[in-house]
DNA sequence: GGCGATTATATCGCGCACGATCAAAAAGTC
DNA sequence: GACTTTTTGATCGTGCGCGATATAATCGCC
């Protein structure tokens, strides 16, 4: 067997799947002016408001470089505040305004659709993602 | 169940698992200057010497935007040449240098580098790529 | 063979990812 | 309490991804 062939390695399909789903992604979130690691990030405060910087990289597996930019761009978009903590002032607390929680709502529809758009086998869907937070938990 | 909680749904799996199988490629890349993309180029390249970038795109699912600066990137480190096609002048044939292939050798060590580093089981690797090539198949 | 439609690549702009580095605050150490 | 170490974000530079658009070559059709 020929390892070195793009069809006998885990690494392309991985890629290849995780680009094809963030395009069906894509159409729904951009009518809300939202990118995809903007809704991963959502989605995060959605369940932590108020947390650090450092927390929403623990849960998205980004760091500052990334988040301190996006942060910004989702600021601007007015979305969400942020501040230096009280506490630490080496953190900042990122707290979700009216208009961040509001999209919890208008996209609650999201996942259902993706999941009717792509018209995947749900058993698949659900073994597939079994895997994958094993392989996630091995390396993370 | 809430659809809408981050652990609920498939897209973040597949985007953290995709990029931190990439950070594990990337110092083995790195030590030959490769990007990891580069090297699925290559991997394509190694298999269809002489392919368009049309080709090359279709195999990496990637566009124009993107591959042609890869490529002009790749044609700088003397890994390939680029040249217009005589048959069809709008299409570019991209061909490996002897630099180019003498990298099919020298990496062939990754995937099982790979494996072995990631420790993760096999079978499941392997029911893993099953999965993902089905959604791919069926998205693409 | 002329001409509109299609195809292949290139260019531009923007938003991630991420390595490297820096600055400031906090925690640990003596 | 001064000093070192660690933690937390911010900044910078580079390379993707990709939507939008441009340009040139080819094709299809009459």
């Amino acid at each position: 067997m020929n390892n070195q062939q793009l069809d006998q390695q885990l690494c392309f399909p991985l890629y290849a799947a995780s680009r094809l789903v963030t395009r069906l992604y894509q159409p729904l979130l951009e009518q809300h002016n939202l990118t995809y690691t903007q809704y991963i990030v959502l989605m995060i405060l959605w369940q932590h408001d108020g947390a650090s910087v450092k927390l929403i990289g623990q849960k998205a597996l980004l760091s500052s470089n990334t988040l301190t930019p996006l942060l910004k761009r989702m600021e601007q978009a007015q979305l969400l505040k942020r501040q230096r903590s009280v506490n630490d002032e080496r953190s900042v607390e990122i707290n979700l305004t009216e208009q961040g929680w509001q999209l919890k709502t208008t996209l609650a529809c999201i996942p259902q659709q993706l999941i009717e758009q792509a018209d995947f086998d749900l058993d698949k869907a659900r073994q597939l993602k079994s895997l994958l937070d094993q392989l996630i938990t091995h390396l993370a």
